[in-house]
DNA sequence: ATTTATTTTGCAACCGGTTGCAAAAATTAG
DNA sequence: CTAATTTTTGCAACCGGTTGCAAAATAAAT
């Protein structure tokens, strides 16, 4: 049934190393030959076997896309993103489900099995030494929504989340809030550490402000909700939180409208990531955005070039949050 | 820098043949042999190249994952757990972004190139001759979510939507609301037409009670809202909605919401999907959950079963769908 | 019209495995 | 202890392409 490059060859008359040429760019073929064989393979209806070639050519064009967060819609987009600028590469994004996996190992062998050209790995809980390992298998990897560092392992992509801390705190001061609370993901995520951490240093510029941090246990809705349920019961409220997610704020939000509390009369939350849902009128929250659109793209572009030119030293990429200003944070006075 | 299968085979002073069949089961070879053959590919850390072995046996475990439909939050479940079903069975997906695609040709040509052994299509939006062009290319395919048909093409996994709109109307009625209206998604969505349809056909029994319809123009938030507020301007609101998804239902809600209409006592409002958020205790949406799980776990039995079983007719899987009793219809009385 | 430089083409080996076939080794039967 | 079976193993061809190299064809130079 498949047609391939001897069939190909057979119909133009010519040899198969004429037909592989005339698909490879950059190969030396006359123009006359050109046509001849793509007539040839017109008329067949071939389109060559990428696995094929890559037995030779030691590229495969698959690129593994690992994550191990299908809880997030945030994600949704990111794969939806990710995969479109991908295709338009000629590259093929092969899923790469993570999610309870904590053995390295195994990880690095199914990407291997697969001969991936390269791995995107898309995730703020994944260990980092996921990343570590697969560039040690030999597998160029990108570390979208990674952490900052000075000595990078791999290529990352991504924000600084400690100048996002920050921003939210000047945001919340900016308000004339004088209590405000730090309300993270999972303290093992490194997402919520250097958000706590910038939250933490721009407060340290004005002693008087009192401040209280506390974590849910996961970046969901339903962590978010019993983390703030537990601060409402322990009473002694801040004036204002600053959540590490928008699931976590929405999760907080419908703790805060069960017990009463207005928002964002008595109390004002600002959120992180601006997920679709954060826009939607019935929720209206005050938030940070990730410009994600330009993360996935550079994420993309470095691995192409890591393709092209292997061994470029591991980069780091961030990209300025922007305040998205809604409902549920007082305006400045 | 990767170890082959000659590396294995020279280490342990053998033929290439003999470590190939330790690496095929079901293949002859001898215990001693493959003892000795397992420690050379212990110490030398091999592992078979799957590509390189698709090419004889024209099998690559590649299952393509196709959609369109990269917004709804529950595609975020169905690619995780599609991407572990998958993973459990020894296949890898392969991501196939169809988003703005209207060419089936172009579609088959990517599926084609990475010779996957299989697609499964996931969407309600993508034309059924995309699936028909994927099995006439020689792919086979399921059609997760698909529409219901006597004369299926391919494989069809899902629910029956007339039924949904027949239980989502019963489900109004033993409630009391004498004048309800349907809502769907956008008019060529196979999905709305048959659950408008169901509702119709519950509806032709009683002919006492009022009912109108509209479609919102896609399955989003902002279209359930635009097209609730549409309905609260024109006036004559019915006593309550069935909206044929979740987030259309949410953006409805919102709608309500503003125009001070209380839900369950003014409107009540039934849903589609059992999404994760129609849960969260802000949105308490009452709704229809398709079974997920079910339906994915049958589309990848049936994926596995062709690839070993090419040829058998194609089959329609329906699961039953249930009502999510939550709080935004009225009790019965 | 020759000679020389350049481009185009085909041959054949190779990428990393798999598999039909026949020879070799191990079992079982007589 | 042979002869007849059955199992295990290696050889070599093949899967669908790619690519270095040298021969053939063209083009450029003298």
């Amino acid at each position: 049934m498949p047609v391939t490059l001897k069939d190909v060859a057979n119909r133009a008359g010519v040899s198969t190393s004429a037909v592989s040429r005339t698909f490879t760019d950059g190969a030396s073929v006359s123009e006359k030959m050109r046509l001849k064989v793509e007539k040839a393979a017109d008329d067949l209806g071939y389109s060559p076997n990428a696995l094929a070639s890559s037995l030779t050519t030691g590229r495969t064009k698959l690129i593994g896309l690992v994550s191990n967060n299908f809880h997030n819609p945030i994600f949704l987009q990111v794969f939806d993103l990710l995969t479109r600028k991908l295709q338009d590469r000629g590259l093929r994004p092969l899923l790469l489900n993570l999610t309870g996996e904590t053995d390295a190992k195994t990880a690095v062998r199914m990407l291997q099995q697969y001969s991936v050209d390269g791995a995107i790995v898309s995730s703020s809980t994944l260990p980092p030494e996921f990343s570590k390992s697969f560039r040690d298998a030999g597998v160029p990897v990108v570390n979208s929504f990674g952490r900052f560092s000075t000595t990078p392992d791999v290529h990352v992509v991504g924000v600084d989340n400690s100048e996002c801390g920050r921003l939210a705190a000047r945001e919340l001061l900016k308000r004339g809030y004088k209590n405000i609370a730090f309300m993270g993901g999972p303290e093992a995520a490194t997402s919520t550490q250097d958000r706590h951490r910038g939250f933490l240093q721009e407060l340290a510029k004005h002693p008087e402000i009192k401040h209280s941090e506390s974590f849910a246990t996961a970046y969901s809705f339903d962590a978010g909700r019993a983390e703030m349920q537990q601060r409402i019961t322990q009473g002694n409220m801040p004036e204002a939180f600053f959540c590490g997610d928008d699931v976590l704020s929405i999760g907080a939000l419908s703790a805060l409208a069960d017990a009463g509390l207005r928002v964002p009369e008595d109390i004002g939350i600002i959120g992180f990531n601006d997920m679709e849902m954060a826009g939607w009128e019935n929720i209206n929250l005050t938030t940070i955005s990730q410009p994600i659109d330009r993360i996935l793209q550079s994420s993309v572009d470095l691995m192409v070039s890591m393709l092209t030119t292997p061994d470029s030293p591991p980069e780091v990429r961030l990209f300025p949050c922007q305040l998205v200003e809604r409902g549920t944070l007082r305006p400045a006075p």
